[in-house]
RNA sequence: GGGCCUAUAGUCUAGUGGUUAUGACGUUUGCUUCACAGGCAAAAGGUCGCCGGUUCAAAUCCGGCUGGGCCCACCA
């Protein structure tokens, strides 16, 4: 076999695809469920399938956790890492029915539904290739799940019949958060509030028998359904009003004059007027004054017969139709601009409204104390992200709306009887099952036969919310599940702790008594370099395709190593840059060693006397070892980086190798073995600490220059512990002692403008910073003729 | 309105009570050095947001103020 030349630099592309073709080929990060060994198992987020680009903060997010992985896997543990997709929901149909300029209902259900199949599959590759495998991540591709495979949707049908069992779910006529354009019911996780500038019209009601009242409203669209007018009990100037009756303007119609504490006597006119309804306040006193219903709108959004002539207007133009005709009856007193917060889809940014429909819930509000206590026994990463699961969970309002009228999703394995209307739940073993095309093997107890199937699909977070099942394969493999469950972390970003986190929380509570992971660590949320969110629509989003045409992945995921968890960062190309220096430090210090690697010490056999430097680095490589375990324990992913990085390039680089220059040049052969035998452990361990941040090149030098040696097919199945090193106190302090004189020489070459390979015929040191022990190396190492000592 | 986080050289950043406050980028200067010019070495640059408290000792702990960020909230 030729000897193979170490090549003068690296070419990084060549390199990225030979390794992750080998790691993919050679199964290298395979989960291995007959390992005696502890199991660190990962909760892996699943990914949209349906976004069409990857940005930055995608890549940054997922390369985060993936250290975690890479460092179990090399510090004794049986790394459990799934990869995973969710093309399970709103999303892919959105996409589906922008894509094709089609909508839901323009085609059977498993129809519609095969098309977003289809392009999700389409979207899945494309990450799977260019993001997960494309930045090196060490997934065992075995394990892949989708949140909309059968497994997956049993796993969260099961749950949901366990939970109506157990009369954790339930069916109810209520108000629901309604989106009209997606036409569906809403969890309040899936409402954002935004500030939004409306009018405030202030209104004349006549009373029945003569006089009129102010009423201030930023919703008169709502006035066909209005069901009563309130004032604060103890407003004198409206205490005669109370029990009178006010006559709705336009509409006709008689409504009563009521007391509620709620009110404000501040607002508006002091004086509101209930809709069905306009904000939850309308739902609150609906229920508390047993108000009698009007509902003037409809599904998509549009005013109903009860508006009478402003039927089939949408809420805008119907607002202002109203408006017009008030203020032409001389209705309308004014109309004052006023900021509100309103409630939001979260996905389409249209403002909610409440509907009355049948919808399928989930008890919430009955656990609030115990979601509360599971959530304290998670260590959650940084801490503080708790108080967020625990703000949430103290300020709902609502249980938990799990029916959505959408196609793309979990189904409800439910039918309801057509002659009783009783609800016929179908059998756990003959789940999934699509109620819509598959009937009841059962009757009903009425003795009907004749069933309505339940076409709704699951909120996309009931599925979500059984990843550790899925993930863990609860049906498919119960032992390992066992083994598994709960999960070792949680990984995810802040902005989902009210959803994921909590409803994964709270199921787990619900069917299991159990946590659902030990760890939960929240990551990085990356801004543009301004420090500012990166959204599409501010144009200031970089992509990740865009990045990796200009920089090596493993710059990429340097530049992910220094982000602190939990914490923004602002994306700063100049990272990048100093990501592919350290590549090419790293590179050069393996194509220095390389020719002498032949005769370290250790793999012929000789002795090795090692010198107070030899001493020093290898202390400091120890502590460097333990601090950057200890960082990456508790999730501190950036310290240990910087940790590495700071002994790596300031000491390592900085001051030892140029301390063994001379030894290694030098005649004296026990002095060099030793030098290149301290070299060998320093560059060896350096590779190691690296390449859980940049496999690719630590893969690639381990080739080069270790792996026949050491036998093991890849750098990455290495254990960080393979070799340990005495900390050796006296040594630590010699060390930086000498570091400290040789800055000073080197100042005082560069002062006298010399060369700092250049001879020195006589340096003087002073006495207070000279030790004897370290004579021969300044001598050595700086190319001084005397040291000369002096008080 | 409630909650949480945050404030350190021109910029970003480390630092959870104890000698000259860390590192990077930038700036200035020196070095054609045999691993590295995407290089090496060195220098300059900080009232550690403001006010008060605890302490022998505070960037660090506590309280208040101010600024920035995030989350939440039914004022019609």
């Amino acid at each position: 076999m030729a000897k193979k030349e170490f090549p003068k630099k690296p070419d990084f592309r060549e390199l990225e695809k030979k390794w992750q073709k080998y790691w993919s080929d050679k199964k290298i990060y395979k989960f291995n469920s007959k390992s005696k060994k502890e199991i660190y198992s990962i909760d892996t987020p699943p990914v949209y399938a349906s976004a069409a680009h990857l940005h930055v903060g995608h890549a940054l997010h997922y390369t985060q956790f993936e250290f975690m992985a890479r460092f179990w896997r090399m510090n004794g543990k049986e790394v459990y890492f799934p990869p995973c997709f969710d093309n399970n929901g709103l999303p892919t149909e959105k996409y589906v029915e922008e894509k094709y300029g089609i909508s839901k209902g323009d085609m059977p259900r498993n129809k519609f539904r095969k098309l977003c199949r289809e392009e999700a599959a389409k979207v899945e590759k494309d990450y799977a290739n260019r993001a997960f495998k494309g930045l090196g991540h060490s997934h065992d591709w075995n394990l892949l799940y989708t949140t909309i495979e059968p497994n997956a949707q049993k796993i969260s049908q099961l749950a949901f019949l366990k939970l109506v069992k157990q009369k954790d779910a339930y069916r109810a006529k209520e108000p629901v958060l309604w989106c009209p354009h997606h036409q569906t019911a809403l969890a309040q996780a899936e409402v954002e509030s935004k500030a939004r500038n409306t009018t405030l019209n202030y209104l004349y009601f006549d009373l029945k028998g003569g006089g009129k009242i102010e009423i201030a409203t930023t919703r008169p669209e709502l006035l066909p359904a209005c069901v009563g007018v309130f004032v604060h009990p103890k407003d004198k100037r409206y205490k005669k009003l109370v029990g009178k009756t006010a006559i709705v303007p336009l509409f006709n119609y008689e409504v009563p004059i009521m007391t509620d504490e709620k009110v404000d006597r501040e607002f508006g006119s002091g004086i509101v007027m209930i809709c069905t309804f306009g904000d939850t306040t309308d739902i609150e006193w609906w229920k508390k004054h047993k108000l009698p219903l009007k509902i003037c709108i409809t599904e998509d959004g549009k005013l109903n017969e009860l508006a009478g002539k402003f039927k089939g207007l949408d809420f805008r133009t119907a607002k202002e139709a109203i408006k017009d005709e008030l203020d032409g009856k001389g209705y309308l007193i004014r109309s004052e601009p006023l900021q509100q917060e309103v409630g939001m889809c979260w996905r389409c940014k249209t403002a909610v409204e409440y509907l009355v429909t049948d919808q399928w819930f989930i008890k919430t509000l009955k656990y609030k104390k115990q979601i509360i206590s599971q959530s304290k026994k998670i260590k959650w990463n940084p801490y503080f992200y708790r108080k967020r699961l625990e703000d949430w969970t103290n300020n709902l309002g609502w249980d938990w709306c799990i029916s959505r009228q959408r196609y793309f999703g979990v189904p409800i394995p439910v039918w309801y009887c057509k002659k009783c209307g009783k609800i016929l739940l179908a059998d756990e073993k003959d789940l999934p099952l699509d109620p819509l095309y598959k009937k009841p093997k059962k009757k009903c107890i009425c003795g009907s036969t004749q069933f309505i199937p339940d076409e709704d699909v699951f909120d996309t977070w009931m599925t979500s919310s059984m990843t550790p099942q899925i993930a863990s394969q609860q049906l498919k493999n119960p032992k390992l599940y066992k083994r598994i469950f709960p999960m070792s972390l949680r990984p995810q970003s802040h902005d989902i702790i009210r959803t994921w986190a909590f409803y994964t929380t709270l199921k787990s509570y619900l069917l299991y008594k159990s946590i659902p992971w030990k760890d939960v660590m929240i990551g990085t949320y990356v801004l543009d370099p301004k420090g500012k969110g990166m959204h599409k629509s501010a144009g200031n989003v970089i992509w990740l395709p865009d990045l990796l045409a200009k920089y090596p992945v493993d710059a990429v995921r340097y530049w992910a190593a220094s982000a602190g968890v939990g914490e923004d960062l602002p994306f700063k190309e100049k990272e990048l840059v100093r990501g592919v220096k350290l590549l090419t430090k790293l590179w050069n210090v393996c194509r220095f060693f390389d020719p002498y690697k032949k005769d370290i010490p250790g793999y012929k056999g000789g002795k090795i006397k090692l010198k107070i430097e030899d001493k020093w680095i290898l202390s400091r490589l120890q502590q460097t070892k333990n601090t950057y375990k200890k960082y990456f324990e508790s999730y501190k992913i950036s310290r240990a980086r910087k940790e590495l990085e700071m002994f790596f390039l300031h000491e390592l680089c900085d001051f030892y190798l140029e301390m063994i220059k001379y030894r290694i040049y030098g005649k004296d052969s026990a002095d060099a073995d030793s030098a290149i035998w301290t070299l060998y452990k320093c560059v060896f361990d350096s590779l190691v600490l690296w390449s859980p941040f940049i496999p690719h090149i630590t893969e690639e030098l381990y080739h080069l220059l270790f792996k026949e040696y050491h036998g093991k097919e890849s750098i990455h199945l290495l254990n960080f512990d393979y070799y340990r090193y005495s900390i050796d106190k006296k040594s630590l302090e010699l060390g930086k002692k000498a570091c400290n004189i040789i800055a000073e020489i080197r100042k005082y070459k560069q002062d006298k403008n010399m060369s700092l390979g250049a001879e020195l015929e006589t340096y003087t040191l002073k006495k207070s910073k000279h030790d004897p022990k370290l004579d021969n190396l300044i001598k050595g190492a700086m190319r001084i003729k005397n040291l000369k000592i002096k008080n």
